[in-house]
DNA sequence: TATTGTTATACTCTATAACTATA
DNA sequence: TATAGTTATAGAGTATAACAATA
């Protein structure tokens, strides 16, 4: 593991090269740039990524459950209470009482979410695509399998 | 750009494959996870990812202003003000006034400073090779110069 | 007129405890 | 006794506007 890769020194000639080195240091500046970019792309559907991501599972995962999502995308309970409400109340996603539990509560599109998505998954596409421009679509397989492989339980 | 990779459905049988292609998501997943890790890890040293960061760029790039460390780590001034006092109450940086301008501030580590970072990054580079169990140390290195080329400018 | 560091402040995100209704 | 969904709330993290001192 080498310790002092490229990258001697930033814009104002400060060292940053130590910071460079570490693993989450740069997944979370790569995240943020990625996200900002997403924030933009997607404000005019008025989705920020965890709606859009948790509109994806309603959609992929139909009568999905609060706890299932809760699960999968890492997040509490008490916080998505609200999300799922206000995407209740724009009529994006319905609530219906499941089948065999009657605590829990099915989730599904309607027509309304179903169109949304649709649109916004091919801007999420489109900007998947944009990275092309700084890294080729073998290195981008390989950057999509590596970070799996950090956060992804082993199988 | 293919969309459909492998991780077919997660734990609870939840299918997670759309957000599992996406960058984003894997970035921010991968981060997570990693910072996780870190906090537990530098808990002894009371020190979160900010201000471990902001330490660094102290340490390797004395008489360091505010204004410097928000460009370098992409943070506003105002949320850097509470950090910097902080650490300069728990004596780990002195503020010292700037050479050639009255109204910056240098910044430089303390001796107790200076000791802390030594156990601190020695316990990051832990942190670092701890992933090796995950990947191999090749692909390390091709990831963090993937994540770099996705944030930073290109040269 | 612009910039460094600062205060005050607001808004989002994340985390914990505790309740209800079901299981 | 445990779980799904909820409420209330507290603490981080992040954002903008505005000021004093200096450039």
């Amino acid at each position: 593991m080498s310790r002092a890769p490229r990258a001697s020194t930033t814009d104002a000639g400060v060292d940053t090269r130590y910071l460079e080195s570490l693993l989450g240091y740069n997944c979370r500046r790569a995240a943020l740039a990625i996200i900002t970019k997403f924030l933009e792309r997607m404000a005019v559907f008025g989705l920020r990524p965890v709606e859009f991501s948790v509109l994806t599972l309603v959609k992929d995962n139909p009568g999905i459950t609060s706890r299932q999502i809760c699960d999968a995308l890492g997040i509490l309970s008490p916080n998505l209470v609200r999300i799922i409400s206000q995407l209740d109340e724009r009529a994006l996603l319905e609530r219906q009482p499941h089948a065999s539990d009657r605590r829990a509560i099915g989730l599904k599109l309607t027509q309304k979410g179903a169109r949304t998505m649709r649109e916004a998954q091919a801007a999420a596409t489109e900007l998947e695509a944009s990275v092309l421009d700084r890294i080729s679509a073998a290195e981008y397989e390989t950057l999509v399998q590596l970070l799996q492989k950090i956060y992804l339980p082993p199988r």
